[in-house]
DNA sequence: AGCACGCCGACT
DNA sequence: GTCGGCGTGCTC
C-alpha cells in the first residue's frame, strides 16, 4: 500500500525547528492536498499552522513518530512551487527563516491567530469555586478570561486535576466577506402555484411574488425588491418559507476605491519614449530576461512608458507587477492606472485594513486581475504568467524591508524576471549608484530619456547661501531671495510648496538654564515636541509624556521648545503671509486614514497658497498651478552619518525641483543651504546626473563602499551595555578568524541611536568584495548565536546589503 | 519558540 | 516529604 507523506514547514520560528517535517496525509486529503497548501498539524504538544513544501511517498522518519495531517486550510493552494522556490532562496539570500520567507509573501489575512482553549471535562460542581462563574454559559472558556482576573494559579490546578483541560486552536485570521442576497426559484411553474395558493389576505406576498415571476432564477439583493415591490422584509421571509427564494451567500470584495475613475488613452510618445518601449516590448516578446534601466528625468513620462509596455504585455495574455515607493501610491498614482486598465488593476499598500489587502490579494490569486500597483510586498503578487516586472524610483530606499526577512524588492524582481523570462524595469530620475554601475557595465540595459514629455523647459533653480544671509542679519529661516519669490506667486495667484527636511529638524524640549534637552527613557534620543497634545514623544519607541513644568535636572522653570518644525515653520509663515492661505501635511496632520489624500486633493483644487511639508510631498505632486518649490534646509540630510547621505540629497533636491512647472507654467525653484559649495547641492542644480555619478563613484572607491565593495552589517544589542560591548567585540575577533584577509571589518562601534528601546546597541561593519564563503560563515554566526548567546540575553541580527548604516 | 522532563533547595 | 526553580532536549 502506498503511503502519501506531506514536508511541512511548521509556524515556529526558531533555529531547531528551520527545517520541513514529514507528516501523513490522510486518505481524504490526498487527491486535495498540493504543493503550498497551508496546512494545521500537530507539532509536539501544540497546534500549529504550516505549509506543504513537498508531497513524497516514503520517508527517512520512523513511521511510528509520523502523525497524521489534521487538517487541510486550503482548497487552492495559496503558494505556487515559484513561491516555494522563491522562499527558499530568501531564506539563503538573506539569512532567515524559511517559515518568515513563505508569510511574508502572504497577505496577514492568511497567517494564524493562536489561541488557548479551556473546556471544561466534569461537571461544573467539580469545580473550584472561583472558576464555575466562566462556564455558566459555555464549556469552552477563553483562556484570557483566566488571566485577565488573575485565576492562572486556580486554573492551573484544575488542569492538574483534569477537571479542565487546556487547547491551542489555530484560527485565521482574515474573513471572507460576504453578502446576503435573495435567490428567485428558477421554475416557473412552481412560483405560478404558489401565488394562486395564497390567501387573499397576503396581499403583499402575492405581489411579491408576481413580481418573482418576471425574474426567474435572478440573484439581487434584497433592498432591490423591497424597493421594486414596496414590501418588507417580514413578507420576503414569508415568501421564502413557500419555497419561492431562498438566501444565498455571495464572496464580496471590500472596495478600497472610493470613486470611479474614467476611461484614458494612449498618449503619444516621444522619439526617446518610443525607442524605451521597443526595446522593452521586443525583449517581452523574445521571452528575454533582461533587466532595464529607464533613466528619464523629472517629468519625461515614465509613466507612459510603463502604461504602454503593460498594455502590450496584457495583449499576449500575460500579468504585470507594478512597484511603486509607498508615498508616491497616493490616488492620483493608482487612478492613472485605473483608468488606463479599469477593473484589472488591483492595488495594494499599507493603507488598506487587513480585510481589502487580502481581497485584492485574493483578485490576484483567482486571476481576476492582471495588473498589480504596489508598494515593497507587492512583489509577491501570486501571478503565475508574469510578463513584466516594473520599479518605479528604483532609488527609493523603502524597497529595502527593515525586518526579517530584509529583502530588497529590487532583487526579488530580478529573480522572479528570471523565472518568468520576462523583462525587469528599473526607472528613476536619480538611480542609484549601485544600478547605474551595473547599467554601465551593461549588466543592465540602459534607456535615457533626456527630455521632458512635454519639452515644458526645466526649472530655473537658485541657490541661496544662509551663510550669507546671516552676515547680513537675517536671522529667520526664510531668505530674502525665498521670501520675495513666495510673494510674487501670492500676488499671481500661483502656488508655492516648501518642503522642509525634517531630519534632524524635529523640534526638541530644552532647559534654557542648564541646557538640558529632554531625552527619551528608553532610547538614547531626545524626544520631540508636539503641539496638538502638548506632549513629548520617542519617533523611535513611541513613548510620550507631557511636557514637565520644571526641568528635571535643575527644577528650573525655563522649559522652552527648539527647533523648527513644521508647525515653527508655518507660524512663521503666517506672520511673514498674513492673508496666505497655508496646509501643512507631516505626521501630525496626516494620521488618520485618507487625510493624505484630502490634503493634496485640496491643494490641488487650489485652496490653498501654499504647502508644506516633509518627505511625503516629493513624490507624485503633479498639478499645473504649482511654480515655486522651496527647500529651506537643503543640507540637513547631508550631514548623517551614512555613506550614502550625499546620493541621497542629491536624490530629494532633484525630485522636489521636479515637482516646479511640469505644465504649461515655468516652475522656479529655491534651494536654502549653508554649504553651496558640496557637489551634492551644486549638481542638482542642472539635474546633472551623469557629472553626479562620476564625482560620487570616486567618492565610494576611495573610502571603500558599494558599489565598489559589498556590505554586511552585524548589529549586536543588551539591555546592559558591557555586555553588549563585550559581545560586539566577540563577534568581531569570531569573524576575523573565520573570514579570509580580502575582507575588512570594521568596529565594534556603537549604533547610530545607541540606545534603542531600552536596548544598547553595537555594530560592525563587514566589506568586502569577492568573499564566496561570507554566507555560510555568517549562517555558522547566527548558528553561534542562537544556540549559545540568545541565552545570555543578547539580540544579533544581521543585514546583507544594508541602506542605512 | 514552547513545552515536558528532570534534578536540587526551602517550605507546609 | 512536596512544591517549584530553571537547565536540557525534542518537536515528524
Amino acid at each position: 500500500m502506498t503511503i502519501f507523506i506531506a514536508e511541512v514547514i511548521v509556524d515556529v520560528a526558531a533555529y531547531p525547528v528551520d527545517r520541513s517535517f514529514d507528516y501523513l496525509v490522510p486518505e481524504e486529503m490526498v487527491s486535495l492536498i498540493e504543493l503550498g497548501s497551508r496546512v494545521k498539524v500537530q507539532f509536539g504538544p501544540r497546534n500549529v499552522l504550516g505549509f506543504v513544501v513537498a508531497l513524497k511517498q516514503d520517508t527517512e522518519v520512523p513511521l511510528e513518530k509520523i502523525k497524521p495531517i489534521s487538517q487541510l486550510l486550503d482548497i487552492e493552494p495559496v503558494l505556487t512551487s515559484e513561491m516555494l522556490q522563491l522562499a527558499k532562496w530568501l531564506k539563503h539570500e538573506t539569512i532567515c527563516y524559511e517559515i518568515d520567507a513563505l508569510q511574508v509573501m502572504l497577505p496577514s489575512a492568511l497567517r494564524a491567530k493562536y489561541e488557548k482553549i479551556i473546556t471544561l471535562q466534569t461537571d461544573i460542581e467539580n469545580l473550584p469555586d472561583a472558576l464555575k462563574p466562566f462556564f455558566s454559559q459555555s464549556s469552552k472558556v477563553n483562556y484570557k478570561e483566566f488571566e485577565k482576573n488573575n485565576l492562572l494559579h486556580t486554573l492551573k490546578m484544575a488542569l492538574k486535576e483534569k477537571v479542565v483541560v487546556l487547547e491551542n486552536v489555530v484560527k485565521q485570521k482574515g474573513q471572507v466577506k460576504e453578502v446576503r442576497k435573495v435567490q428567485i426559484n428558477d421554475e416557473l411553474e412552481k412560483l405560478i402555484a404558489l401565488s394562486k395558493g395564497i390567501s387573499n389576505r397576503a396581499k403583499k406576498q402575492k405581489v411579491l411574488i408576481e413580481w418573482m415571476m418576471q425574474h426567474v432564477g435572478e440573484t439581487l439583493e434584497p433592498d432591490t425588491l423591497y424597493h421594486e415591490t414596496n414590501t418588507s422584509p417580514q413578507v420576503l421571509q414569508a415568501v421564502i418559507e413557500l419555497g419561492a427564494a431562498k438566501f444565498v451567500h455571495e464572496e464580496v470584495y471590500r472596495d478600497p476605491f472610493s470613486k470611479e475613475v474614467g476611461k484614458t488613452n494612449f498618449l503619444n510618445l516621444t522619439d526617446e519614449q518610443s525607442l524605451a518601449l521597443q526595446k522593452i516590448t521586443s525583449s517581452m516578446r523574445d521571452k528575454r530576461t533582461e533587466t532595464f534601466l529607464l533613466h528619464g528625468i523629472t517629468g519625461s513620462g515614465k509613466t507612459e512608458v510603463y502604461l504602454q509596455a503593460i498594455a502590450k504585455c496584457l495583449e499576449d495574455g500575460k500579468e504585470a507587477i507594478v512597484l511603486v515607493p509607498e508615498i508616491s501610491l497616493t490616488p492620483q498614482m493608482t487612478e492613472r492606472f485605473r483608468s488606463r486598465f479599469g477593473e484589472l488593476v488591483a492595488v495594494m499598500h499599507s493603507g488598506l485594513s487587513v480585510g481589502e489587502k487580502y481581497d485584492e490579494w485574493r483578485k490576484v490569486h483567482q486571476g481576476k486581475v492582471k495588473v498589480v500597483v504596489g508598494a515593497r510586498s507587492a512583489i509577491f503578487a501570486p501571478f503565475e504568467n508574469v510578463g513584466i516586472i516594473i520599479l518605479d524610483e528604483e532609488h527609493e530606499s523603502t524597497y529595502k524591508q527593515e525586518d526579517n526577512p530584509r529583502y530588497h524588492a529590487r532583487d526579488v524582481a530580478i529573480w522572479r524576471g528570471k523565472y518568468h523570462n520576462c523583462p525587469v524595469v528599473l526607472g528613476s530620475a536619480t538611480p542609484s549608484l549601485e544600478s547605474y554601475a551595473r547599467a554601465k557595465k551593461n549588466v543592465y540595459s540602459l534607456l535615457t530619456l533626456k527630455e521632458r514629455a512635454m519639452k515644458q523647459a526645466l526649472p530655473t533653480v537658485q541657490i541661496v547661501d544662509l551663510r550669507e544671509e546671516l552676515k547680513k542679519g537675517n536671522r529667520s529661516m526664510f531668505s530674502q531671495e525665498l521670501i520675495e519669490s513666495i510673494e510674487s506667486r501670492i500676488n499671481k495667484k500661483e502656488q508655492t510648496v516648501l518642503f522642509l527636511n525634517r531630519r534632524g529638524y524635529s523640534s526638541f524640549v530644552l532647559c534654557r538654564d542648564c541646557g538640558t534637552v529632554l531625552q527619551c527613557q528608553n532610547c538614547d534620543i531626545s524626544l520631540t515636541y508636539h503641539r496638538s497634545n502638548e506632549k513629548c514623544k520617542c519617533h523611535y519607541c513611541g513613548y510620550e509624556e507631557f511636557v514637565p513644568k520644571f526641568c528635571p535636572q535643575c527644577q528650573s522653570e525655563h522649559i522652552r521648545f527648539f527647533g523648527t518644525g513644521t508647525q515653527k515653520v508655518e507660524e512663521e509663515l503666517y506672520k511673514l503671509f498674513p492673508h496666505a492661505r497655508v496646509l501643512r501635511m507631516d505626521v501630525d496632520t496626516t494620521k488618520t486614514k485618507g487625510s493624505h489624500e484630502q490634503i493634496l486633493e485640496a491643494f490641488g483644487e487650489g485652496k490653498a497658497d501654499i504647502l508644506l511639508g516633509t518627505q511625503m510631498i516629493a513624490k507624485g505632486l503633479d498639478y499645473p498651478n504649482i511654480t515655486l518649490v522651496g527647500v529651506l534646509s537643503a543640507d540637513t540630510s547631508l550631514h548623517l552619518p551614512d555613506f550614502r547621505s550625499a546620493e541621497k540629497t542629491f536624490q530629494l533636491l532633484t525630485q522636489v525641483s521636479g515637482r516646479a512647472g511640469r505644465h504649461e507654467k515655468k516652475g522656479e525653484v529655491v534651494i536654502q543651504t549653508y554649504t553651496p559649495e558640496h557637489y551634492a547641492i551644486e549638481l542638482s542644480k542642472a539635474q546633472h546626473y551623469e557629472p553626479f555619478y562620476e564625482r560620487e563613484m570616486l567618492m565610494r572607491h576611495l573610502a571603500g563602499y558599494p558599489p565598489y565593495y559589498y556590505l554586511a552589517l552585524v548589529q549586536i544589542s543588551h539591555e546592559d551595555v558591557m555586555m553588549a560591548a563585550e559581545y560586539a567585540q566577540k563577534c568581531v575577533e569570531w569573524l576575523r578568524s573565520n573570514l579570509s584577509f580580502n575582507v575588512s571589518i570594521i568596529g565594534p562601534t556603537a549604533a547610530g541611536i545607541s540606545r534603542l528601546q531600552n536596548r544598547y546597541r553595537y555594530q560592525c561593519l563587514i566589506k568586502y568584495k569577492i568573499e564566496p564563503d561570507l554566507i555560510p560563515t555568517l549562517m555558522q554566526l547566527i548558528k553561534l548565536y542562537r544556540s549559545q548567546w540568545i541565552k545570555n540575553g543578547i539580540l544579533l541580527s544581521i543585514d546583507l546589503d544594508p541602506t542605512m548604516i
